[in-house]
Parts: C-alpha cells; structure tokens; sequence
DNA sequence: TCTGGGGTCCTAGGACCC
DNA sequence: TCTGGGGTCCTAGGACCC
C-alpha cells in the first residue's frame, strides 16, 4: 500500500522567533501580520489562553491581559531561510518530498513495514529539532487527507507520539474519524462546515456516511475527493511551490487610508516591480496583468469603491518596464477620484516559461534589447544591493508603506522585554 | 484608533461555433 | 408564426488552504 506522509512544523513562526531568542521558550507569544493587523502565529501558551487564529491585535485584550503575551512583527525572510533548512533535511531522509507550505510538506513512506517507517521518522523529528531547532510533527496514512489528520494527532500529544502518529489500520481510522470534528478536515473551511452541521453532520465519520452523490450534488466534486479521502481513497493530488506558479501576486494594506492619486499609483508601481523580479527570479514571463484598489470595508463613515482591471500583454513578458507599463494602464481603469483607498495589488497570470516565447512581428529587436537590460540591472542589483539601480519611481518611504511597532528593537517590545527580565 | 498576504481549484454563466 | 442541441472557451466569483 502507498503511504503518504506530512511534516507540519509546530508554531512555526514562534518556533522560528524562538530559535534566535530562547527567553521566549513557555511564554505566550504571537506573530502578527503585516501593519501588526492580526495574529498569523500562537504558541501552546497562548492558543491556552483562548487568542483565536487571526485574531486582530487590538482584540487581544478582549481573550486575556495583553501584557503576559509578547507580540511581535512578522519577519518573513528569516521564516522561509528556516523552512529551507528544515526541507533540506527532510529531502535528504525520504522521497518525493512536496513542499505544500511554508511550513510543511507531503512525501511518500520508503518502507513497506510501519514500525521501519516510525523509526525513521521519529528520529527525522528528533534530528530537524537538533540541527535546526523547529519542533515538527508527522504523519502518515494512505491519502494526504489522512495523513493531515494523523499530523494533528501527533501534535496534540508531543509525549505520546514522539511526534509521529499514524493511521493505517481501519478501526485505527474509524476511531480517530468519530474524534476529528468535521471542520478540522483538510478542505472543510467554514461555510462548508456550517452548511454540513446544519445537516446534522458533526464529525469526520458522519461526513463519511453521506451518499457520495449527494455530497457532489450539495457542494462540488472538490469536496467528494475530500470524503473519497477519508474513505482511503487516494484522490487528492497537490501542485507543490516546486513546480511553476499559476499566477504571481503583490498586495498590501496600507497603513491608513490614502486619497491622494500619486500615492496608490506609487504603492501599485513598487508591486508591479516586485512581480516583474520574480518572474525574472522564475525564469518565466507573465501573459496579463490585473491591478486591483480597494476601500477599508471595516470603515463605515467613508463611501466603499473596489474595483480591479485586467490588461493582456501584447507579448508575454518579465521586463520591469513592461509591467509597470501595463500595471499603470489598468490602474488609470480602475482608480476613481474621491475616495478612500486601503489596500492595492499587482497580480501577473497567464505564467509560462520564458524559453520560446511566441514574439509579434514587430517585438524581437525591442524585446531582445529589454531582456539584455533587465539581465544587466539585475546582476547590478544582486551585487550592490537591490536598490542601486531601479526604473521608475521607488518612493520607499510612502504613506502607504505598512508600519511595524512590534520589531524586537522596537520600544513597545523592548518594555515586554524588561518585563520579563 | 487598530482586522494579512499569497496562493489553488471549481463552478456558473455568457459568448461563440457548427 | 415557427427559433435545437451540443460543444468549447473564457471570465468572475466563491470556496478553500497556510
């Protein structure tokens, strides 16, 4: 039988933020998202102190006292350099490894004997916890959806498990299924769960029992790969970080509203710029740009405008100054003047490779000559630093540039820490 | 006062074709 | 007056994930 497994590393941007400052070891600690919005990470001790996932900061202190909880800003680059070392082990242990995540990743068990696979695995926990210092837990079973219900198991009881849980057996299965709450079941979000409790559907086991054929009827064959799943039944495939993206996105709320034209546009020039990097970075071009602008919903005194616009290159591309080009394009389609703008984005679709791309008529001089530039601006960049020499404006100190008060060098932060001390 | 960012897949419905 | 049926492709929007 094929066994799949997940690795899912615990906590994982406090395990991160723990690596490089054990004083955080059994507080209660959280990561927050950009602008320090809403809590993205908890530890045991605050998931134990009732602060849900995405939680917005403000909020905290309606759950408990803020001041036992240390906050701190999301530092995303010292997260993904983690989770490279942390795959890197992984990858040289077992085979067909899938990163699915930031934080983890599938891959298929080498041993037919369970009790082989165990050994090997546990001692994989034990040694990413001693090379990179992130605690991880796994799981294994016939299909991907299991196996994320076995890594729960294992992470719920650390002791027990040794950080390893699996399910294979059917009575194994049937138990852990009549446990598992149906929301909890990797691809039930929340409307699905509230549509399958109203049902009189509560548990992972109940949800087994439907008649497949209604569940495709009621929702989508998406959900009965999902109870095919549970069943046993391998169905559920997943597109790895590996291989070539769909699309390339880069948005941000701002850190308050703005009006003034200038500065979205500036917001919307420094995305499309970050997106053509990464094309360039990929080795691909993108076919279509959208650009999308939106309101602050959560403000009811000012008017709402949402609006997003969808431009195709004439010419697949990844040059700097044909996305920004076509970005400020359908930004001219979709700002209005006179109202309030909190968020914006660039998104690139249409991706394909950057071999043999199908040139107009007239484009192979210009375009040889872009390419030739780009390469050159970027080997400039990636030997004096990224922002020696840039196209187009590069206001990096923007109203809309998101703010972090909760670095560790910031003050609010330094006072947790005295605290503590 | 203060609510993230970056993705994927699926479906419904319209345009268009023969 | 009478006005099919089946197929493809595209897009917008909604659900999900971490």
């Amino acid at each position: 039988m094929k066994l799949y497994g997940l690795i899912d590393c615990n906590n994982f941007f406090v395990s991160c933020e723990r690596v490089f400052n054990p004083m955080l070891n059994g507080r209660s600690v959280v990561v927050l998202s950009n602008n320090d919005g809403c809590v993205i990470a908890r530890s045991n001790e605050a998931k134990a102190m009732g602060i849900p996932m995405g939680c917005p900061a403000f909020q905290i202190k309606t759950h408990c006292d803020p001041r036992q909880v240390v906050q701190l800003s999301a530092r995303h680059i010292m997260y993904h350099d983690l989770s490279q070392r942390v795959m890197s082990i992984i990858g040289a242990e077992v085979e067909n490894v899938d990163q699915y995540s930031v934080d983890e990743a599938f891959f298929t068990l080498p041993y037919e004997d369970i009790e082989r696979n165990h050994v090997l695995l546990a001692s994989l926990v034990a040694k990413i916890k001693q090379y990179v210092g992130i605690p991880v837990s796994i799981g294994f079973a016939p299909t991907r959806t299991l196996a994320k219900i076995a890594s729960h198991v294992a992470k719920k009881h650390p002791r027990i498990t040794d950080g390893v849980y699996w399910l294979v057996r059917p009575e194994a299965i049937d138990i852990i299924l009549q446990r598992t709450p149906i929301g909890d079941v990797w691809g039930i979000g929340r409307r699905l769960s509230a549509s399958l409790t109203e049902r009189g559907i509560n548990t992972a086991a109940q949800f087994t029992q439907m008649p497949s054929a209604l569940v495709r009827r009621l929702y989508s064959v998406a959900v009965e790969r999902t109870q095919r799943e549970l069943k046993g039944e391998d169905c559920v495939s997943i597109n790895p970080v590996t291989v070539a993206h769909n699309s390339i996105m880069n948005s941000r709320t701002f850190a308050h509203v703005i009006t003034k034209r200038n500065e979205v546009r500036d917001a919307v020039v420094v995305f499309a710029k970050m997106c053509a990097k990464r094309l360039r970075d990929e080795h691909v071009v993108a076919g279509s740009v959208t650009v999308y602008i939106r309101g602050d919903h959560h403000r009811e005194d000012l008017p709402y405008y949402a609006n997003s616009f969808q431009i195709k290159l004439p010419t697949p591309s990844s040059s700097t100054m044909t996305i920004v080009q076509h970005a400020l394009q359908a930004f001219g389609n979709v700002f209005r003047e006179g109202f309030s703008y909190r968020k914006a984005g660039v998104l690139l679709s249409d991706i394909t490779s950057s071999h043999g791309i199908q040139l107009g008529l007239f484009d192979t001089k210009d375009y040889a000559r872009q390419q030739r530039l780009m390469e050159a601006i970027d080997n400039i960049n990636g030997h004096y630093g990224s922002h020696v020499v840039t196209l187009a404006p590069d206001d990096s100190k923007g109203e809309w540039r998101p703010e972090k008060s909760h670095f560790q060098e910031s003050s609010r932060t330094l006072r947790i820490y005295t605290a503590m001390l």
